[in-house]
DNA sequence: TGTAAACTCTATACTTGGTATAGAGTCAAG
DNA sequence: CTTGACTCTATACCAAGTATAGAGTTTACA
């Protein structure tokens, strides 16, 4: 199967192919006679496997080891299952984050409404209070 | 004010705050003649909102768009509004995006405990389960 | 006054997870 | 035999910085 069937079958564009092979995360296939990369059934497995941990979000390092690990299968699958619950925790705590930030925007935004000059919107109004306060607490220090 | 003051009444680094001239979000300040950047308070100020742009999680792009607008006080403030609105709603899709991932990642994790070997994990079995669902609908298709 | 530490300058490379391009070679159909 | 579709490598680009080298400047202290 040549890169651009193999694209297709994955939903994957050929530079991502051609990137995840460069990370080391396909193996390079082997190649036609006129250098073309010709590619097995498991390398279609691989990188659906690929897709699927990216679609999870985890980064190419995460899925490096666990494709590592998974290669042998006697070993203990333990730093699998730490990878995911880091992983876990990671969005767990950026949910947390944008949450926080969700509700500080939203309560921005309901100092102005649309037809305000700039001398008078409240978001900028907002903005620049922070602003100030900062500098107030900069005053004590100095 | 040098460089480095600015830093730390900023608490940017050195290296971002030359960065955001730059991305020409600070205008290029005074130089002394030994070519030392010379800042004035206003560029604490112009600093300091753009660092509280950054903690909302706001784009440089729309971060310009923001300063640009607020510098004729004229002008309606929709442009900025607007902005902010795509803002919530681009952090409101993230975090449903996010909430999905967190359901998909712990109901996959309940499936292995810690001492398996790599054949019997059961995280890994759960992420090749969709490789072999993708394959069965491949299947029909050819 | 000398010198060493601390500061600043520019320019460049690196990060992540790809995407996009140029310029060359290859293959299949008409 | 040529056109179009495909592939190859190498390189540059994106965001939002961070890190470095190598040079020049200023400040503190002896």
């Amino acid at each position: 199967m040549k890169i651009g069937q193999l694209a297709d079958k994955t939903g994957l564009s050929i530079q991502t192919i051609r990137f995840y092979e460069r990370k080391a995360l396909l193996s390079a296939p082997e190649r036609t006679q006129s250098n073309y990369r010709s590619y097995s059934d498991d390398a279609l497995k691989q990188l659906l496997f690929i897709k699927q941990c990216r679609a999870l979000d985890m980064t190419i390092e995460e899925i490096s080891l666990v494709l590592e690990t998974r290669a042998n299968p006697e070993s203990s699958c333990e730093s699998v299952n730490a990878t995911i619950d880091k992983h876990i925790d990671d969005i767990r705590q950026r949910i947390t984050e944008l949450d926080a930030l969700q509700k500080t925007l939203v309560s921005m935004r309901a100092a102005c409404d649309d037809d305000k000059k700039i001398r008078e919107c409240g978001v900028l109004h907002e903005l620049d209070n922070i602003v100030e306060a900062h500098k107030l607490s900069k005053n004590h220090e100095y």
